[in-house]
DNA sequence: CTGAATCCGGATGGATACTG
DNA sequence: CAGTATCCATCCGGATTCAG
């Protein structure tokens, strides 16, 4: 979605933008696992299970646009570069803990609420 | 997106099921919406700018399956339909405005990012 | 090692028309 | 009024390949 899919629903949308950052998958398990410490490229790309390279490069090109992340090339052969979480970057991974733990208070009632909605669907 | 695309990357997502309906713009439109009183479906249709009858349908559809939103119908002619917050779409409210709190004090400095990482990207 | 470019299948969402 | 069904354009993300 990146930014509004036509461009132009706009709306009273201020937090589009983090919204849609942090309703993609891959932004939020970078930056999670981002919050253990700086990583480089590779590394991120086997810890995060399932992201391809081209996704985990899109994702952290985004999080570098907005702010959330650093980029450090550091100057040796062969190139390394180590991502890290700007202040921003951990101020928002804050904001996803509040969310993780009302998600994890909350997902009994979810899962309840939706086992008694589908076994009435299927009758 | 649902819930995960292929169906299994599992994770550790309990949170995910969240994010997902959250980093929906529908979704989260819908219960702002809401948050301000009970509504009818035409009603939401008009209010909600640019939302298809269809989509307007299967975000309630997953509001209410997921125990957000109750769906009342009165046994009237024609029949009515009306739409309401429950106890757990309340909290997810109130969950959102702090991320809408967050997203407002923040939007500067990712704006500001925004700025500096696209002239740097056009020079 | 750290990416960028290309190709491509599948899911998503809009528009429209139809129904109880 | 409150949806459902269908068709279709679009976009996203995976796999692969190439480059600095």
């Amino acid at each position: 979605m990146a930014n509004r899919t036509g461009g132009d629903r706009n709306y009273d949308c201020p937090v589009r933008d983090i919204l849609d950052r942090i309703g993609d998958a891959w932004s939020v398990l970078v930056i999670l696992e981002l919050a253990r410490g700086p990583c480089r490229f590779n590394a991120l790309c086997r810890v995060i299970d399932g992201i391809s390279q081209r996704m985990l490069a899109v994702t952290l090109r985004r999080l570098e646009r907005d702010g959330f992340v650093s980029r450090n090339v550091l100057p040796v052969a062969p190139p390394q570069v180590e991502y890290a979480l700007t202040d921003l970057g951990w101020s928002l991974k804050s904001q996803l803990s509040g969310l993780y733990e009302w998600a994890d208070n909350h997902q009994p009632a979810i899962r309840q609420a939706r086992e008694r909605y589908d076994d009435l669907a299927d009758a």
